[in-house]
DNA sequence: ACTAAATATAACTTGACAGTTATATAACTG
DNA sequence: CAGTTATATAACTGTCAAGTTATATTTAGT
């Protein structure tokens, strides 16, 4: 499984974005998506596998953590993109006569 | 579909990124990504759809670009996360320290 | 008009994956 | 030790989407 398709899922999305706020329980996580625990269990360990949380036990208790590095492989993917887009508002004029074409295309399609 | 989804997806990636380099044809596309006529011309709708291409019509022929504005989307939802990564490397002697101890805890898992 | 070329659409098949229920494991609590 | 809490794993099911083959559409060339 790419780090794309991890990314892709929303449950999985969802469950990155409450990690970047705090380390989380397995229990909060249940409260907080609403999906079984075996389900929150399933997803947290492909999160495990790819490295981008890891677990700190408590007793019984398992503290999940963030791991954000391995995001860096999709924001390096995007970099090309980002940087064909601020190339395209620095020629504001041609950017938008570019665009003003694009939908003159669109409509008549 | 999500934005995440779409470019979940190898081949859609393969086409962004050979349309990154320049606009193509169908038929190039063909040749290059080693799938069907209609596989490919499958992926290229949902990349409509996305508005993540345009098409210009030569004759018969479809030129294929790029529009690379909805990745913005994806960029916009790392940023948390790249930024928590920057701040990490801003305090290198707490970070090295905290890999250390992941290190350590993955060891006895 | 007829054939070929380029692309799109339809219908189908198959595999993978998210979520489920049931069960196992491990650690605490009384 | 018995019961309870927290989490993980196994087995199963249904859905969905990627790629396929067959066919339709559009335009060029002769």
């Amino acid at each position: 499984m790419t780090i794309f398709e991890i990314v892709a899922d929303t449950t999985r999305r969802r469950i990155l974005d409450y990690l970047l706020q705090r380390p989380h329980l397995v229990g909060e996580l249940v409260e907080k998506l609403e999906i079984s625990q075996p389900g929150v269990s399933k997803q947290l360990r492909i999160l495990r596998e790819a490295k981008l949380v890891y677990v700190a036990k408590d007793a019984q208790r398992r503290w999940y953590k963030l791991r954000p590095e391995p995001l860096q492989e999709i924001d390096h993917w995007l970099a090309g993109y980002i940087l064909l887009l601020s190339e395209r508002y620095d020629n504001l004029d041609e950017y938008l006569r570019a665009l003003q074409a694009q939908e003159n295309n669109d409509d008549h399609e």
